[in-house]
DNA sequence: AAGTTCTTATTAC
DNA sequence: CTAACGGTAATAAGAACTT
């Protein structure tokens, strides 16, 4: 028995897999989705690639200049959101005849989780649930993924990935808390390289594990990663009290957008950024804006932002366009380096 | 002194 | 040979500014 029954699904190499579906002769060859390397369009990164593509060394957020490199026969493809939005909309419906949608908190367009405890907490029947959900999901959209099940979202996350691709794995608490022992403490959800390094320097171990990384005191995880601290402290022995939480309307909405080329033209660049903005007010309702922020990456690749709050000026949608433009403006003068990256966003009211 | 706003850093997919 | 490095969103922390 489970104390809980928490369902991670992760769609495999889903960018690159709903392409290969909709273009079978790709099959066979190395395919990344991120953008063409050819078409002077050379500046994305990988978003997906398929297996194949990976026996080459190719990863998710690798340079796709670099990708092109390891692997110039490969298939290089723009990312096709519309299509991505729309299976995963079909995938998500699939996954709601299984539980409310109270119970699903939606990570992004191809992972979820789902708390199935009310349906049950007996291993067997949870397996079968999860193998059906994958028979489902493949019938309606011949896509394959994998379905990792403990009692919370950090494990049946992390066994998610261990049965990865086309898996379904079940890991109770005390199976979860011995395998995670021996992985890269980066197999904590929330710990990035910047993170790593601190608890390297804590702890002064080269390529420290989750075993290593339990002989921290909580008060010095605290103490060096702030409020953090607490989280990973129980994470390293196998515990996440966090709920599987219905996923909210979104808190703020951007664009960005990198010139293909480094510029210092205002011409290019207003033009470029009256795009974002009227693009971000277009999905978003004028009373509900609450700030606005704007975005610019130099050449160099340091990143600054300027944001207003709208109570004080009116929040209609002329003053906003003026207002932005101004804050751009600001970085064109402050500064005699060329422009990479422009971008908007604003903060929504209402939404905490 | 407390609350709000602005800015940067980090993470994740 | 070395640099390459998108777009969208959330959260935390600290500085700066108001009240």
């Amino acid at each position: 028995m489970l104390k809980k029954t928490i369902v991670h699904i992760d769609m495999d190499y889903f960018f690159a897999q709903i392409e290969e579906r909709e273009n079978p002769w790709m099959k066979g060859k190395p395919v990344i989705v991120g953008a063409d390397p050819k078409k002077g369009k050379g500046r994305g990164v990988v978003s997906t690639c398929n297996y194949l593509a990976r026996e080459y060394k190719i990863k998710s957020g690798m340079a796709i200049s670099r990708a092109y490199k390891l692997a110039p026969q490969g298939i290089f493809l723009p990312v096709n959101m519309p299509l991505y939005k729309k299976t995963s909309d079909s995938i998500f419906k699939t996954v709601k005849k299984v539980v409310p949608s109270s119970l699903i908190e939606k990570v992004s367009v191809d992972e979820a989780y789902i708390d199935i405890t009310a349906i049950t907490t007996n291993k067997k029947e949870a397996l079968k649930i999860g193998g059906d959900l994958k028979k489902e999901i493949f019938k309606k959209e011949k896509l394959s993924c994998t379905v990792g099940i403990s009692e919370n979202k950090m494990i049946s996350k992390i066994a998610c990935q261990l049965a990865k691709p086309d898996g379904l794995k079940l890991i109770d608490k005390q199976e979860g808390r011995d395998i995670i022992k021996e992985m890269n403490i980066q197999t904590i959800p929330g710990i990035g390289p910047k993170t790593e390094k601190v608890i390297k320097e804590l702890i002064k171990i080269e390529n420290p594990t989750i075993k290593d990384a339990l002989e921290i005191k909580k008060e010095e995880l605290v103490r060096y990663l702030g409020k953090r601290g607490n989280d990973f402290y129980q994470k390293f022995r196998g515990i996440d009290a966090s709920v599987v939480t219905e996923t909210k309307e979104a808190k703020s909405v951007s664009k960005e957008h990198t010139f293909s080329k480094d510029t210092r033209s205002p011409d290019k660049i207003i033009k470029v950024f009256k795009g974002l903005v009227d693009d971000v007010l277009m999905e978003v309702k004028e009373g509900e804006i609450k700030n606005i922020v704007v975005v610019c990456r130099f050449e160099d690749f340091k990143t600054y932002q300027k944001q207003l709050s709208l109570d004080k000026i009116n929040g209609g949608y002329n003053s906003i366009v003026k207002s932005s433009t101004i804050l751009l403006l600001k970085f064109l003068v402050s500064s005699n380096k060329k422009i990479r990256l422009v971008g908007f966003r604003v903060g929504l009211k209402n939404k905490l």
